[in-house]
DNA sequence: GTTGACTCTCACGTCAATGTGAGGCTTTAG
DNA sequence: CTAAAGCCTCACATTGACGTGAGAGTCAAC
């Protein structure tokens, strides 16, 4: 039972994202797998995470092409390399304040949402 | 200069709405306005906070078909109506947990963004 | 070797809120 | 009275991240 490389199905497994998306993700720039003689995609355990950060930055609302300059900016989790890029550096403020505003907009919603419940309110997490 | 009854543009000026949204709301049983002979939308001042707390929702994620079901359990800011109606409260605490999932995923997803701007992390608030 | 699981590339479908334009009334200001 | 501005109802277009199916090649096990 040789392992072999890791094909799409199988990082479709570890990273809980359709195959589709997969395909779709590498579409748009944010991902590279080597190819196979066959055509095949092979991808490495690095992959695994960018595809994690991949989901976590599209279910904060950022799109595909603002990912992408993201993306190759991350080496590994939480490492600081956007020395001086101006440019990113700017994007990923307005970006940033998107998320806070949007932060702020569920937390005003979630209390309306209190009101008719009837909780308690401000409870942080949870 | 007579003030007359407020009309869809004038809701859309107070709302920020657009017009084409404020019919779209009527149409998904979130505003029931009252029509003049000539056919013409009339709105009352109530309408004014609905289409507010309506934004907020939606911005929260919510679709129009569970506001439906939660507007007309809030007459005016933030009281409790929702006695027992069980299903009701049951959609919301789903919605609500919802929320509370996409809160933290937008903090995961700001905590990226900070490594990388190399801002210092967990800043509750701006 | 053949079957079945896996993969490939198109390429069109979906969903939700909203944009946009056509064609035609109604109201308002002058 | 008339023109401009506002409103009406269709109804098709848009955007983004996928779903889904067709048709065909590839790999693993038996």
């Amino acid at each position: 039972m040789k392992i072999g490389p890791m094909k799409i199905g199988e990082l479709s497994r570890r990273t809980g994202a359709s195959i589709r998306s997969l395909r779709y993700y590498e579409e748009q720039g944010l991902l590279a797998p080597e190819r196979l003689s066959s055509g095949y995609r092979v991808y490495d355990d690095r992959s695994v995470a960018t595809v994690h950060r991949i989901r976590v930055l599209l279910s904060a609302g950022l799109g595909t092409s603002a990912i992408a300059e993201i993306l190759p900016n991350v080496y590994d989790d939480s490492v600081v390399l956007t020395g001086r890029c101006p440019e990113l550096h700017e994007g990923l403020a307005v970006e940033r304040a998107r998320i806070t505003q949007q932060i702020e907009d569920l937390q005003a919603a979630r209390e309306i949402l209190d009101s008719l419940i009837g909780r308690p309110l401000v409870i942080t997490a949870q």
